[in-house]
RNA sequence: CGGGGCGUAGCGCAGCCUGGUUAGCGCGCCUGCCUUGGGAGCAGGAGGCCGUAGGUUCGAAUCCUACCGCCCCGACCA
C-alpha cells in the first residue's frame, strides 16, 4: 500500500467532537469519518483493522464448529411480535413501515430471525446441535451514541446462536463458545476478563461478559482478590448481612423541618447515614414502586428491573413521587406507605433505623420491619461496593473499569417456546430447542484495543489487529540510492506476505515520523540519511521506541522474524 | 426524554452583546522558490448561500421566531 495513493487523511489538530482517546485517534489517524450521530464510514485503514478482528473471530468460530451465515438487516415486525419484543424492546429498536404499510424494523439482534429459520428447517433431534453465526451490521437507536466506535448506533457485530436438544447439551455449547471467546480475545492481544453478567433485554438465565480492561470503560467490574469470582457490578450479588437482633425500641416521631437530603438529616439528628433508611420511588412499566435501601447505599436498577420483570425502570421526579404517594420527596418512609414496597436485604437485617415520616417535615426513629411495616419482597437490590466481601469467598473485592466486547448467554427455551421452534426427540416427543446466543462487538474491539494501547503520540496496535504490520519511510525521494532501497524492500516484504505501508509522499521527514506514530503500526522501517552515510536502515518498534540498525539485505528476514514472534505470543 | 451549548472555508476558531465598506485568523490545500532525520521558511493564490426558512430594518453573520443538525451533561440516591 502506497501512502501517496491511499486515502489516509490524518489530522494535525484534534476534532472538537472527540472525548476519549480511541475516538480522537481514530479520527486523527484517518480511520473513520462520521456521517451522522453514531454512524461512521470506515476508511481504508479503519476497515483493515476491522477485517483483522473479523478474521480472528471467523477462524475461531469455525474452529469451534460454528457455521457462518448472513441474515437480513430488515426484519418484519410480526416476527418480533411473536416473542413480545416488538413492544418490549423499547425505542432502541428502529421501527418503520415500508410502501405497503408493512411494519418493519432494523435488526438490533437476530434471535427472532434465526429461531424462525431453525423452526422451519429442524424436525428431528438428529438435526441438532446447530451453531450458526454471522458478522453483520447492527442498528440500535441508542439514546446517546458517544465515544466514536465505542457506542455507535450502527456497528459491526458477530452474533452466534446455538440450538441443542437439552440443557446439558446447551451447556456444552455454551462452554465451547466461552472457550472460543477466550481464544479470540487472547489472539487480539487484549487484556481482558470474563465476568458474570446481567442478561438484559436479550433475556435468559445465565451469562458472562468479556471485558477489555480500560479506564474509559462504561462498565464497572468487581473482581475478587482471592478467588475466581468476577462480575459486572450491576449483577454482583451482595453478601447477605448478619441480622441485628438488638431489642426493638419504641417508634419516635421527630420534627425535621426542611431536612430532606440524607447528609442533612443525619447531621441534624446526630446519626450516620448507615443508620438511616431511604425510600426511593421508581416507575416500573407505569406502576410506582418504592425501594428501601440504607442511607449510604445506591439502588441497583438492573437488579430491581430483574426482580420486577419490568421492561423499563425509571426513577420518578419529585412531582411524580408526590402524585404517587402524597408525600414530598425527602420525607418518604415505609410506615403507612401506599405503594408497593420492596426492601433491600441489608435493610431487612437492620433494627431501629431512621426513615422519613411519610409526612412533610417529619422523620421517624426506631423503625423496624415486620412490626411497623411489611414488604412485598425482600431482595438484593443495592449496588455492591468495594468494601463488601466477595460473595463467593468473603475476601476483599477490587473494582475495575471495563469495555464490554463480548457477551455469551444461556437463553434456555424462552424464544423457542414463544416461536414454537420444536423438534421430535428420540421418543417422538415434541420438544423446544434449548438456545444460547453469543455476541462480539467487532468494531468496538478496535476502539477498545486503542483505549488500552495508546500514548501521547498516537495508537499502538497489537500486531494481530494492526491494519498494517510495517510502515516504511522513504526519507529521500530525490535520492536514488534511498528510493531504490526503499522500493526494493517494499517489493521484497510484500513478496513475503508482509502487510506494508510505504510512505512515499513528498513530505518532510518530521511529518512522516509523526504520522507513523499516529497510525500505531507496530514496526517502522526508516530509509534515509543513515543509508547514504553508513549503509544502514533502521527498524523501530512503536510500542517501546527501541530501534535496531541493520544493512538492507538483513531487513526482510528480520521483519518476518519480528512479525512471527509477535503473532505467536499474541 | 430533560437541561446546557454550538452551527461562520476541509479542520480548529474569532467576529454577533453594541446591525453599517471587500467576513477574519491559525492549520490544511494549490503555484513557485527554498528546504529535507521529528509536523520548516518566503512569496503568490484558490476556497464562504455565516445551518435552513421566515420576520424586524433603509441595511442582518449580527436582532426576533420556527425548524434542522451536531456536541456535552443528566436521565442513579430524596
Amino acid at each position: 500500500m502506497r501512502f501517496s495513493r491511499s486515502l489516509i487523511p490524518t489530522l494535525k489538530e484534534t476534532p472538537a467532537e472527540a472525548e476519549v482517546a480511541s475516538h480522537r485517534l481514530l479520527l486523527r489517524a484517518g480511520f473513520i469519518r462520521k456521517l451522522t450521530a453514531g454512524i461512521y464510514t470506515y476508511l481504508p485503514l479503519g476497515l483493515a483493522a476491522i477485517r483483522k478482528v473479523e478474521t480472528i473471530v471467523r477462524e475461531e468460530m469455525n474452529r469451534a464448529g460454528a457455521q457462518e451465515i448472513l441474515m437480513p438487516m430488515v426484519q418484519p415486525a410480526d416476527l418480533w411480535r411473536e416473542t413480545g419484543r416488538y413492544e418490549k424492546y423499547g425505542p432502541e429498536l428502529l421501527r418503520f413501515v415500508d410502501r405497503h404499510e408493512r411494519e418493519s424494523c432494523l435488526g438490533p439482534t437476530h434471535e427472532e430471525v434465526i429461531t424462525d429459520l431453525l423452526r422451519r428447517e429442524v424436525r428431528s433431534y438428529r438435526d441438532l446441535p446447530q451453531n450458526l453465526y454471522q458478522i453483520q451490521t447492527k442498528f440500535r437507536d441508542e439514546i446517546r451514541p458517544r465515544f466514536g466506535l465505542m457506542r455507535g448506533r450502527e456497528f459491526i457485530m458477530k452474533d452466534a446462536y446455538s440450538f441443542d436438544v437439552d440443557d446439558v447439551a446447551a451447556g456444552e455449547s455454551y462452554q465451547q463458545m466461552f472457550e472460543a471467546y477466550k481464544r479470540i480475545f487472547t489472539r487480539c492481544g487484549l487484556e481482558f476478563r470474563s465476568v458474570l453478567a446481567d442478561s438484559g433485554t436479550i433475556g435468559g438465565s445465565y451469562s458472562h461478559e468479556f471485558m477489555v480492561l480500560a479506564d474509559t470503560g462504561e462498565d464497572t467490574l468487581v473482581i475478587c482478590s482471592a478467588c475466581e469470582y468476577a462480575a459486572n457490578s450491576e449483577k454482583a450479588e451482595v453478601a447477605i448481612p448478619a441480622t441485628d437482633d438488638s431489642p426493638m425500641l419504641d417508634l419516635q416521631k421527630v420534627e425535621t423541618p426542611g431536612k430532606r437530603k440524607v447528609p442533612v438529616v443525619c447531621e441534624f439528628m446526630g446519626i450516620e447515614p448507615h443508620e438511616l433508611v431511604k425510600t426511593m420511588v421508581f416507575d416500573a412499566d407505569g406502576e410506582p414502586v418504592a425501594v428501601l435501601v440504607r442511607g449510604d447505599r445506591t439502588v441497583q436498577e438492573v437488579k430491581l428491573k430483574n426482580l420486577l420483570g419490568a421492561a423499563d425502570i425509571e426513577m420518578l421526579d419529585d412531582k411524580a413521587v408526590f402524585d404517587a404517594t402524597g408525600v414530598p420527596t425527602g420525607y418518604l418512609g415505609p410506615v403507612g406507605i401506599k405503594i408497593k414496597l420492596l426492601v433491600d436485604r441489608e435493610v431487612a437485617a437492620m433494627r431501629n433505623f431512621v426513615t422519613g415520616g411519610n409526612e412533610k417535615n417529619y422523620h421517624i426513629k426506631s423503625v423496624n420491619m415486620g412490626r411497623d411495616f411489611e414488604a412485598a419482597a425482600v431482595a438484593d437490590l443495592r449496588q455492591i461496593t468495594d468494601s463488601d466481601p466477595c460473595p463467593a469467598c468473603g475476601a476483599q473485592l477490587g473494582m475495575k473499569e471495563g469495555i464490554e466486547v463480548g457477551h455469551v448467554f444461556k437463553l434456555g427455551t424462552g424464544y423457542s417456546t414463544a416461536m414454537k421452534a420444536v423438534f421430535q426427540d428420540s421418543n417422538g416427543k415434541e420438544t423446544p430447542m434449548v438456545m444460547g446466543c453469543y455476541g462480539i462487538g467487532v468494531s468496538r474491539i478496535v476502539a477498545a484495543a486503542i483505549e488500552q494501547n495508546h500514548d501521547e503520540n498516537g495508537m499502538i496496535f497489537p500486531m494481530a489487529l494492526a491494519p498494517m504490520q510495517v510502515v516504511l519511510l522513504n526519507l529521500g525521494l530525490k535520492d536514488e540510492q534511498i528510493t531504490e532501497t526503499a522500493e526494493l524492500l517494499y517489493t521484497e516484504l510484500q513478496g513475503k506476505g508482509v502487510e506494508i505501508l510505504l510512505d512515499d509522499r513528498d513530505e518532510r521527514p518530521g511529518s512522516k515520523f509523526k504520522d507513523a506514530d499516529l497510525l500505531g503500526i507496530p514496526l517502522r522501517i526508516t530509509v534515509g540519511k543513515s543509508l547514504t552515510k553508513n549503509g544502514v536502515v533502521e527498524i523501530r518498534h512503536r510500542k517501546d521506541g527501541t530501534t535496531e540498525e541493520l544493512v538492507p539485505e538483513q531487513v526482510t528476514a528480520r521483519i518476518v522474524e519480528l512479525i512471527d514472534a509477535a503473532m505467536s505470543n499474541g
